[in-house]
DNA sequence: TGCTGAGATATTTTT
DNA sequence: TATCTCAGCA
């Protein structure tokens, strides 16, 4: 079959692009993976271009896997002679080749973010900086931003006292991380943009190879990645492949890191992008959706423009429920995905998705309640796990002794009565020696010193051990002799980390194989020397370069390479054992997911859009995008649902229901609650779906019910009630929140949502009941 | 050395 | 409300 069967015309436009940069603004569910693999496919298949003139960039490990899959299946090639991955993972394989002219160690090692925190506050710590003034995590952030920015402390303006110590400290943390020969996530970055910047040959090298340069999801690059690819592509230069960039401006949602939407922009007026192709054919969604989705984003005004279409029917309305609580909420979701299961959706085609985490607990408990199976995405991962981290800081230490934050991890865990004050005192000669506190340890004495050295030992003598055993062998040992196994077999909760512990001998083997190292190629081995490897040596203007699809374990060992693979891909959290369950999620971690019905919940001021996002400039379009993610997961099914009242931080809050509502166009939409109701109040009087259930007695609903009661009635003489809706000539819609004072003078603080919060006198304001 | 209780603190997240 | 972190204690 031919591989270009089957693509709309649009598709096959920028999959047969002549070799120029272009951009691709892909909208929600246009088969932009598509047509991403198969411009690869076909660049090769046409011989434009050999595997190893390729470069493909992606954010996840998850989609630069699909993407290799995907490609493995269009066409037989060898996948490995092309640089198909993360950011990160690329800048990993570049700096291990060029570890020299980067001035790192070849087995230089990768802080994750709980490793770059605890080394930050290790810093803070021994030089006595007060962390009230100066938090640990502020001057990660302080620091990490920089650096997204392409910043060193010595270029980074500092307008006050607090910032100019923040420098300071960047440039302190630097030279630590240097000592030890650590690179956080950003460093990799940033030392990949140096080395290229300052190393002409190299930087030639490298531009001349790539012909071409394929970056997925591009609305989420920040300026240090688009800088990076501008140095890649030879942008300015006169030199360079093409750029091939895919995104959509309206599923930018990542600002929040550093991510720049501004660069799609940037990319069109630096490339001179004459190729702008617009996918705008949905393949997933039914109209009704797809309509929504339209009319919403359209409210956004700094857009590329851009309007999804779909031949696939209108299908359902979009379905809108209000109900009276959180509690209500969840056993609404529950009743109809019930129904939907009835109609024979499967479990795991229907998701719950909500703006924030601590949304969950309730609609958890509730299916808990009901015994419906459900999973919850972003846990803890794999390699995050205290155990595997531990174990992983003795490998790590084998690998490179002078990695301080694997030293303490593990130097007395199993406890082996090495105390705060034996630390301290190794860390003070740590720092008059200028050494690591690995290679402090000679300079103690006594009894600390012993079992210090005693540490040592260990360590020293499970390298010698390992010195020829592959891979996971050495895992084997190295839980064995760290006492790790034992340690938790004596814990009576231990069971489950040592099965995690033991995954790691099969995590090893499955490492080993993918990577295409020696099944038994010893894990210590570092790289052949490049002479005696021969093949796959280049020189370029006398400068020692490794052609990049020679295979990793050209560029570093098999323990090297497996300790970056732990940090730079944390793992799957826990998956459910193929369960096949509901899936729970924020609307965060559902982009580039897709399910038959969807649910977004929580569809109130202050929560959805978020009341942070007031603050921020642009942070309400940027909410509204994340409706956007949201709302075109859904392939047949879409509902919205939204509360009087909520319980959060362990206070009750009485939102208005979110401005998305009005955004959405009215034809689209299905309301289960009359749109404009009768509410309850005084006592008796009900019409709405909610209060009907609520006072019920008895029943399946009886427990709910209940608590909604105790919430909700608030009876005061007033007339009002807290909860209800009202409406002001002048704040528009708004909800009572509280109600003070008696019958003649009580006040009313009411949430006009966008108008903000309001006291009210009763007897003066006029309010109308929102209905009749 | 590990436990306990006070206190803070609570968008979104991948690498 | 629930979870995490840190200081102080047996």
């Amino acid at each position: 079959m031919n591989l270009l069967d089957n693509l709309n015309p649009e598709q096959l436009a920028a999959v047969t692009l002549p070799n120029q940069s272009a951009l691709i603004l892909a909208g929600a569910g246009s088969g932009k993976t598509r047509v991403l693999t198969t411009r690869i496919a076909w660049l090769l298949q046409t011989g434009q271009v050999s595997p190893a003139g390729i470069m493909a960039v992606t954010f996840t490990n998850k989609a630069a896997k699909e993407m290799l899959t995907r490609l493995s299946s269009m066409l037989p090639v060898n996948t490995r002679g092309m640089w198909i991955g993360t950011f990160h993972g690329l800048c990993n394989r570049l700096l291990r080749t060029h570890h020299r002219d980067a001035a790192l160690p070849q087995t230089f090692q990768i802080l994750d973010s709980q490793d770059q925190l605890s080394m930050i506050k290790r810093m803070l710590k021994a030089l006595n900086v007060d962390d009230e003034k100066y938090p640990a995590k502020d001057l990660m952030y302080f620091i990490n931003n920089a650096k997204d920015q392409g910043m060193r402390a010595s270029s980074v303006e500092a307008f006050d006292q607090v910032q100019r110590r923040m420098v300071e400290l960047y440039d302190l943390y630097d030279q630590q991380c240097q000592r030890e020969g650590v690179v956080d996530f950003a460093e990799l970055l940033l030392r990949s943009y140096e080395l290229l910047q300052r190393n002409h040959p190299l930087r030639q090298h490298y531009q001349m190879r790539f012909r071409h340069i394929l970056v997925d999801e591009f609305q989420d690059t920040n300026d240090l990645q688009y800088n990076l690819l501008k140095l890649l592509a030879g942008h300015g230069e006169g030199r360079g492949g093409a750029m091939f960039a895919v995104g959509d401006d309206d599923q930018s949602i990542y600002a929040f890191r550093g991510a720049n939407v501004g660069n799609m922009q940037a990319f069109e007026r630096d490339f001179e992008v004459k190729n702008l192709i617009k996918l705008e054919q949905n393949y997933r969604s039914h109209g009704h959706i797809l309509d929504s989705a339209n009319f919403l984003i359209a409210n956004n005004a700094k857009r590329l423009g851009k309007n999804l279409r779909t031949d696939a029917g209108q299908g359902e309305p979009v379905r809108i429920y209000e109900a009276s609580s959180d509690l209500e909420e969840a056993q609404w979701i529950i009743d109809e995905s019930k129904s939907l299961m009835g109609e024979g959706m499967r479990r795991s085609e229907i998701a719950i998705l909500y703006r924030s985490n601590a949304q969950s607990r309730v609609i958890e408990h509730a299916l808990f309640a009901a015994g419906l199976p459900y999973t919850v995405y972003g846990g803890l991962r794999y390699f995050q796990r205290a155990e595997v981290k531990h174990a992983i800081a003795y490998l790590q230490l084998m690998d490179n002794p002078h990695n301080d934050s694997a030293f303490l991890r593990v130097v007395n865990f199993p406890t082996r009565g090495i105390g705060a004050r034996s630390i301290e005192q190794l860390q003070m000669a740590a720092e008059s020696h200028g050494v690591s506190l690995y290679a402090a340890v000679p300079h103690i004495g006594g009894k600390a010193g012993g079992s210090l050295a005693n540490f040592v030992k260990l360590i020293e003598g499970a390298r010698f051990e390992t010195q020829q055993l592959p891979l996971p062998e050495m895992v084997r040992v190295v839980l064995e002799r760290s006492t790790l196994l034992a340690h938790y077999e004596k814990e009576k909760e231990g069971q489950e980390r040592i099965e995690n512990l033991q995954q790691m001998v099969g995590a090893a083997t499955q490492f080993v194989q993918e990577e295409g190292f020696g099944a038994h190629s010893p894990a210590h081995l570092g790289p052949p020397s490049q002479a005696a490897a021969g093949e796959g040596v280049v020189y370029v203007d006398g400068i020692e370069l490794i052609e990049a699809d020679a295979p990793l374990a050209t560029v570093m060992s098999p323990l090297s390479a497996f300790l970056a693979h732990a940090s730079l891909e944390a793992g799957d959290a826990q998956a459910q054992a193929g369960q096949d369950a509901m899936q729970l999620m924020t609307v965060h971690s559902a982009k580039g997911l897709e399910f038959d019905a969807v649910f977004i919940t929580g569809l109130e001021e202050g929560l959805f859009p978020h009341e942070s996002s007031s603050r921020e400039l642009d942070g309400v379009d940027e909410e509204r995008r994340l409706m956007y993610v949201a709302i075109t997961r859904a392939r047949r099914r879409l509902y919205m649902s939204f509360t009087q009242q909520r319980m959060l931080h362990g206070q009750t809050r009485f939102n208005v229901k979110s401005r998305f509502f009005e955004e959405l166009p009215e034809e689209s939409l299905k309301w289960l609650t009359p749109r404009v109701q009768t509410k309850w109040f005084g006592g008796r009087k009900s019409t709405t779906a909610w209060d009907d259930a609520d006072f019920r007695e008895g029943g399946s609903d009886n427990q709910i019910a209940k608590q909604i009661t105790q919430r909700s009635s608030n009876a005061n003489g007033t007339g009002w009630r807290i909860g209800e809706s009202v409406s002001h000539a002048r704040f528009g819609e708004g909800v009572i929140v509280n109600i003070e004072g008696g019958a003649g003078s009580a006040r009313a603080q009411i949430n006009f949502g966008a108008a903000g919060m309001k006291v009210l006198d009763l007897s003066i304001a006029k309010l109308e009941r929102v209905g009749t």
